[in-house]
RNA sequence: GGCGGUAUAGCCAAGUAGCAAGGCGGCGGUCUGCAAAACCGCUAUUCGCCGGUGCAAAUCCGGCUGCCGCCUCCA
């Protein structure tokens, strides 16, 4: 079986199959008005997941995630500090960008903003209004839900039960009070555009409909998004897109689970939240990729240092695993045919259930480690990157100058105890054996198992010492030195 | 008030009918200069509570309770 996908719409796990050679996805990213937190980050880490399953299945894929730039909040915020709202928007669009690439997300091929589509915006209502689904009063323009049958449909819920539990601002000027703005006449100060209804700006909704539209086409394969969207941004966006071209929109809604903190919902509106540049200042990359991979996406996810730290250990496991193959067995890169499990693969194709992958992971582990089979090693490997996961240390340059200074920590030493000639003895093929060296990750290896050589030396002479002085130094840089019988190993002590 | 989600070991977490995955933590052992890693064994007779349908239920049905959320800006 193929990939199966859970669809809000339908309330059902449904096969997966796009409409054409290319999946198309839309990711309802973020309203720009202040930093990204946590949540944000699990929204986009499930595209990322999906973008990189879709990608082992073999397909293209196009992925759009929107920032919506300009709505009543950051004009707010643009009172509030004084300061123009475009670089409030591009600040937090930097901060979120960043982030994403610091935690290894791919990329969306395209980010637009719905500053940057007022034509595609305004052609749209101009089309409602065309329709009979949208009516303007004094500048602004508002859509007619009573208009369109089938709204509430994405949400389950029924025109009456909202009516019954609606809060208006009775100032508003709508024919009903489900109505919601299309275009909102501007007022003295705030940022607008030209438009048939006088000087104004877009209602939030209507730019995702408009810039779905746009690059993606009026029908597509993925929307996904917070589940705290479905109503009523994503019901919005639906009544619009369906009213203006009568054809089927989204074919699955995704919708993940929200971020909780301290058994609250994250929000950036009440500022219970935790910013992504905090965590990232706490935990690597991996470690929170870790964490948001153990539960799966439609859960709801409650964020605690003491979880993170949890999935750190569990990390711990298999980067252990892996950095031992890798000084067993060379690196694993090169390995073309990793074994695809069955179980691995039917895992990520049942809605992308990662919790259960991963167990798949820790599996092979336990099996590799008692059948000693090169494969198994690759196919951890290939695994932990097809998840996302990454061993590069992000930057050589700072360890190698740290591990250089305890190379000469050891040869002052070294020439205090009047055994120099040990270094002189082990350095004499370190020559012949960075010749060949291309990379600085394999330089500072090699700087480690010189270390490594010598201190074996002084632990055949029982010099114990100074051998556990250099593991304990090389440990404050973050490599831990495991003794086997086969001699001495090392591998990173960060995920 | 209306609508929705969820409840599995000390903690996290899979599992939608056929003897309860996996991780973290803990305990005992092997290995070992020490440490670590690894390996072996143990760690839920039971899946919020009550009732029902099945040969069989964590899994289906009904009721109850707790927690979270949406109905207003939100990933």
């Amino acid at each position: 079986m193929g990939l199966r996908l859970y669809n809000t719409m339908s309330g059902k796990t449904e096969e997966f199959t796009p409409l054409g050679d290319t999946v198309k996805i839309y990711t309802c990213g973020l309203t720009v008005q202040s930093e990204p937190h946590v949540g944000h980050i699990r929204a986009a880490m499930v595209r990322d997941t999906l973008m990189r399953w879709l990608g082992y299945l073999g397909y293209r894929v196009v992925a759009l995630e929107n920032f919506t730039d300009v709505d009543d909040k950051i004009i707010e915020k643009q009172k509030e500090y004084n300061k123009d709202w475009r670089m409030i928007a591009q600040d937090n669009i930097d901060t979120y960008l960043r982030a994403c690439d610091q935690l290894n997300i791919m990329r969306a091929t395209f980010y637009p903003r719905a500053s940057q589509h007022m034509e595609e915006i305004i052609n749209l209502v101009v089309q409602l209004i065309d329709k009979g689904f949208a009516y303007e009063k004094k500048g602004d323009v508002y859509f007619r839900v009573r208009k369109f049958p089938e709204y509430g449909k994405l949400s389950k819920k029924s025109i009456d039960d909202l009516m019954s539990g609606a809060r208006i601002a009775p100032t508003e000027s709508k024919d009903d009070p489900l109505d919601f703005a299309l275009w909102k006449a501007a007022k003295p100060g705030e940022p607008y555009w030209l438009s048939p209804w006088g000087k104004g700006r877009p209602g939030w909704h209507v730019e995702c409909s408009a810039m779905s539209m746009r690059y993606l086409g009026e029908t597509f394969d993925i929307h996904t998004g917070g589940e705290d969207l479905i109503f009523p941004h994503h019901e919005n966006e639906l009544a619009q897109s369906l009213a203006a071209t009568g054809k089927p929109f989204a074919r699955f809604w995704l919708h993940n689970g929200w971020v909780t903190l301290t058994g609250e919902k994250m929000s950036k509106s009440t500022g219970h939240y935790s910013p992504i540049k905090d965590v990232l200042a706490k935990y690597s990359a991996n470690v929170i990729r870790m964490f948001m991979l153990k539960t799966h996406y439609r859960k709801q996810l409650a964020y605690d240092d003491e979880r993170l730290d949890e999935a750190r250990a569990a990390l711990m496991t298999i980067r252990t695993y892996i950095d031992n193959a890798a000084n067993k067995y060379g690196e694993m890169e090169e390995i073309l045919e990793p074994m695809m499990l069955d179980t691995f693969t039917e895992a990520m194709n049942d809605d992308l259930n990662t919790s259960r992958a991963l167990s798949v992971i820790y599996e092979l582990i336990k099996r590799s480690y008692k059948e000693d089979d090169f494969k198994i090693a690759a196919s951890v490997n290939y695994y932990y990157s097809l998840l996302g996961f990454t061993r590069e240390i992000e930057s050589v340059i700072e360890p190698y100058k740290d591990v250089m200074e305890v190379v000469r920590e050891v040869e002052e030493k070294l020439k205090s105890a009047g055994r120099s000639e040990i270094l002189k003895e082990i350095c004499a093929g370190f020559h012949d054996r960075i010749i060949n060296i291309k990379h600085v990750n394999e330089l500072y290896s090699q700087i480690i198992a010189l270390l490594l050589d010598i201190r074996m030396k002084l632990r055949d002479e029982k010099n114990y010492e100074l051998a556990d002085y250099i593991r304990q130094r090389l440990l404050d840089n973050n490599i831990i030195v495991d003794d086997t019988s086969d001699g001495s190993t090392f591998r990173s002590g960060t995920v």
